[in-house]
RNA sequence: CGGGGUGUAGCGCAGCCCGGUUAGCGCGCGUCGUUCGGGACGACGAGGCCGGAGGUUCGAAUCCUCUCACCCCGACCA
């Protein structure tokens, strides 16, 4: 084990912040709740920024922007949409400071008092659907299919970087449609396309399905989602999908004149997925060495470290290891070569594979004599020598192999830890000894899950869409119930 | 907002109960030398308004009062 890390055993959260911290992702700032995004944290959201963002043109969006400034009265045209965010807005009040006449210092000159005051965005469906009424007149404008990527606040009591901080970055869709069957169809497209991204990008398996009443975005009629399950056993909503219904078009008054010349108004959706995703993938796959990421999103896929004794030796060592690194861009593989003198090959041993860098490939006089390289995989620890001239084909087997044996082990750690539960007792027992996804009848109330809620802190993360019809008993009233639905402590 | 904790060098901490020279340790940092196939070693060196304000005292990191900040656990949430 790594020094001065904890392990997942020991402590699992501070594990978690060990490896933000000394994989350098992130850090705590000045401001309360707010992180500071280090450059090689912020490459891997800029990673999945472009992975994400392809997928959303090639599913027919385009990108624009919004202010971040919402007025207060768009807020609250829409009622569940401000019950549900009311709590945790944080509100521009005044627009100009001033020297304090006591010399003080400078304090909020209250003459620059906002006529209105301005909510600073927790998420735009308000000013978005303001602006949209003017976009649309007639089904000829429709679908709009946009997608913003900003940054929005929530007010949260409790933060933990990445998985939820004050301010933090995301990208959310809006579309708008002219029947419900497009908007529901956009509403299934997207959440697939989150799932397809988890899984082949992020080698983390999700299960989706739709949220309890309680669960649901404030002025959805519907909210999909996708689940994953992290390695103590917590589950983590990865990416959400609204079926807004005709709700926000009504608040602002977005009609359209449809082929048969009736005015109607225009149904919705929105998406999102944040910079929790980071640390999403920082749950499922790193180990007690630290970081570990997928191929696809790795900043760096291969880290080339030279091996040497003096200069002359370093000469010829790195000159080999600069054909390489050659020859790996050239296949458009990611990769560095560490040749900094002032750290010993040892500590960047250390310190790549804390970063979670895939392969390392070590080359020292031995080798280039030899003509040969020392590979290291970061997912199964497995060191080879190879034959120098194999290096492409090598590499490029073992990013798909890492990619693949991610995914899976993540898959069998899932599949390990779902159960299907018909008793109470157990239910109860399965959460505090490991947690996990737990398959249990439930009678489709809201009350009881609430007292479910009370009893254990578990929640119904979702309803599985395609569930097997099993009737039964809710596994805390015992009243009917017509299949399992998805139960998880929860992030 | 409730409960618990912590503020002393860049980071992690000791010292505080029981007040008393120049405030210490580890890591990191700098210079030099030896090293370099899994976090090297030695020598020398730099670095502190002991979170802030007030008080008690001949004397405060240490005792008292007040304040501010941050962290952890809850409630709330992506």
């Amino acid at each position: 084990m790594a020094k001065g890390f904890s392990t997942r055993e020991e402590n699992y959260s501070k594990w978690y912040n060990d490896i933000v911290q000394k994989a350098g992702l992130a850090e705590n700032s000045a401001v309360r709740g707010c992180m500071v995004i280090k450059p090689y944290g912020y490459a891997i959201w800029e990673k999945m920024q472009a992975g994400l963002d392809k997928m959303f043109k090639d599913t027919g969006h385009s990108n624009a922007y919004f202010p971040i400034f919402i007025p207060k009265s768009f807020f609250s045209r829409e009622a569940a949409h401000v019950e549900g965010f009311a709590k945790e807005c944080a509100v521009v009040t005044h627009y100009r400071l001033k020297n304090d006449p006591d010399g003080s210092g400078i304090i909020v000159d209250p003459d620059a008092k906002l006529e209105e005051e301005l909510i600073i965005r927790p998420t735009s469906e308000t000013i978005i659907w303001d602006t949209y009424r003017n976009w649309i007149q007639s089904y000829r404008d429709l679908p709009i299919l946009v997608n913003q990527w900003a940054n929005v606040v929530r007010w949260e009591m409790r933060t933990r970087m990445f998985l939820r901080t004050a301010e933090f970055l995301w990208q959310e869709g809006h579309t708008a449609h002219a029947t419900r069957e497009e908007a529901m169809e956009e509403t299934y497209r997207m959440l697939d396309v989150y799932a397809d991204f988890a899984e082949n990008h992020m080698a983390i398996p999700v299960l989706k399905g739709v949220k309890s009443e309680n669960e649901r975005f404030a002025g959805a009629e519907e909210t999909f989602c996708i689940e994953a399950l992290m390695q103590d056993g917590k589950a983590l909503q990865a990416g959400t999908s609204h079926f807004l219904g005709q709700n926000f078009a009504r608040a602002f008054d977005v009609k359209f004149t449809s082929r048969e010349g009736r005015l109607e108004y225009v149904w919705a959706t929105s998406w999102g997925v944040s910079t929790r995703l980071v640390g999403a993938l920082i749950m499922a796959h790193s180990d007690d060495r630290g970081l570990v990421l997928p191929p696809r999103l790795a900043p760096i896929q291969v880290v080339i470290v030279p091996i040497y004794k003096n200069g002359e030796e370093y000469q010829k060592v790195c000159a080999k290891a600069r054909e390489i690194r050659d020859a790996l861009q050239r296949m458009g593989v990611l990769v560095k070569l560490d040749d900094r003198d002032t750290y010993k090959p040892g500590w960047k041993f250390n310190e790549y594979e804390f970063k979670g860098v895939p392969i390392r490939v070590a080359i020292g006089p031995r080798d280039v004599d030899n003509d040969t390289l020392e590979l290291a995989r970061r997912d199964t620890l497995a060191k080879e020598v190879i034959p120098a001239g194999q290096l492409g084909q090598v590499v490029e087997a073992w990013l798909a192999s890492i990619q693949e044996t991610l995914y899976k082990r993540a898959l069998s750690f899932r599949e390990n830890n779902t159960r299907e539960v018909d008793n109470w007792e157990e239910f109860k027992q399965i959460l505090d000894a490991g947690g996990g996804f737990i398959m249990a009848h439930w009678d489709g109330t809201a009350e009881t899950e609430q007292k479910i809620k009370e009893e254990t802190r578990a929640t119904i993360r979702l309803i599985p869409f395609r569930r097997k019809e099993e009737p039964g008993r809710c596994v805390y009233s015992g009243k009917p119930s017509a299949g399992r639905v998805v139960f998880a402590r929860a992030y």
